[in-house]
DNA sequence: TTATGGACCGAACGAATGGTCGGGTGACAT
DNA sequence: ATGTCACCCGACCATTCGTTCGGTCCATAA
């Protein structure tokens, strides 16, 4: 983003960071190989930058963690917000719930990737699987919800299939990547899969 | 396993561990706090025992995770080379594989769940990503196979769907705890969920 | 010209990490 | 009684870890 020659000036002054693109190089070294996994000099080699020189955009390893899982948490929260998934029978709006999921996940495909991937062992990763949890008692309500309106098969489980569901979108993180297949197909898939499933009938 | 005190002898000998019952408590500490966030005390204090006592069952931390993993690529493979993998309609052969995988997962929980949690740090973990390559292929090659034989739905790729289907299953480790809903129960839902979708018209 | 301030650097620190070493203790077989 | 062996211990080691500090470089503003 910010990182690259500056306009001016010769063969000078290359690399320059601010938090934005520094956050970026982070996470995608975070995602490679873990967080416990990821040392600041990972994180300094990856960046092409000295260890001390991370300290002057963030006050320490955690921060960047949590930067990148508000910016997951901030994207999917939003969609909880949105008209389509507060108004219409239940059915509809759990439909437009997942699509809108898939979307979000893909489009800060890094930060969603980090947040899913989150243990709980410090403060930081704790909250955020708190706020997961809120999200998911959302989606939750809607299957549920759904269910009562007898829109949904009534030989499975809502709460299983929920997580099965919700399952299946979140390990979308740990194959897909933008350019190959178009996001919108992608959604296409999940949906279907999700409400029709595998098997034949289809056009 | 075999730790607790032993036949004879008062109060005495307490905790005392072979090889298996150590794994045991390692990987449970591994999925906890992910095993680079596992430090050699952390596995110590959790055993009951110094870190040194550790050394005398295992050369070293990797070690752990090797055997681990290869208790979970021995299950999964096992079930390719069953009959229902190997005969009958590629559809048929799908469900039983996607039933089987479930059954082995919640057998050998624990396990499965690190070997899914494996990121590619040390030369151990990238062996167990080829071998989790290899098995993913085979059941690509099932479902492509489903395909060609006119068995599936020929609105969602194929590749797509595989990875979907295989994503679902894999998330089990994140929730599922035995004793709560039977294996059986799940592997219906998971196969009816993957074949025939989440919307209405069930019984 | 000088001053301001953002981005960067090398050197160093204390704490934690994975691993080693020499020794101890008790159950069991001889 | 003695020796063996599995299992355990405390002390220690070299390395790596996240973090701190004092200082350099240079584009821009005054």
């Amino acid at each position: 983003m910010a990182a690259g020659t500056s306009a001016r000036g010769r063969a000078a002054r290359p690399r320059q960071y601010d938090l934005d693109s520094l956050l970026a190089v982070a996470v995608s070294v975070f995602n490679e190989r873990g967080y416990d996994g990821t040392s600041m000099e990972d994180l300094a080699a990856a960046a092409g930058i000295t260890k001390s020189s991370i300290y002057h955009h963030v006050p320490g390893k955690e921060q960047l963690l949590r930067l990148a899982v508000e910016r997951a948490l901030e994207g999917l929260f939003a969609v909880t917000r949105e008209d389509g998934a507060k108004t219409g029978p239940a059915i509809d709006r759990l439909e437009y719930v997942l699509r809108r999921e898939v979307e979000v996940l893909v489009e800060r495909l890094p930060y969603v990737t980090l947040l899913l991937r989150v243990r709980g062992n410090t403060e930081t990763e704790r909250w955020a699987l708190q706020q997961r949890k809120t999200f998911d008692r959302f989606v939750q309500s809607l299957v549920k919800k759904a269910a009562d309106e007898g829109d949904l098969r009534r030989d499975v489980d809502p709460a299983i299939a929920e997580r099965l569901v919700f399952g299946m979108i979140n390990s979308i993180v740990e194959w897909y990547r933008p350019g190959r297949v178009p996001v919108s197909t992608l959604a296409d898939g999940v949906v279907t899969l999700a409400l029709s499933g595998l098997r034949g009938k289809g056009s």
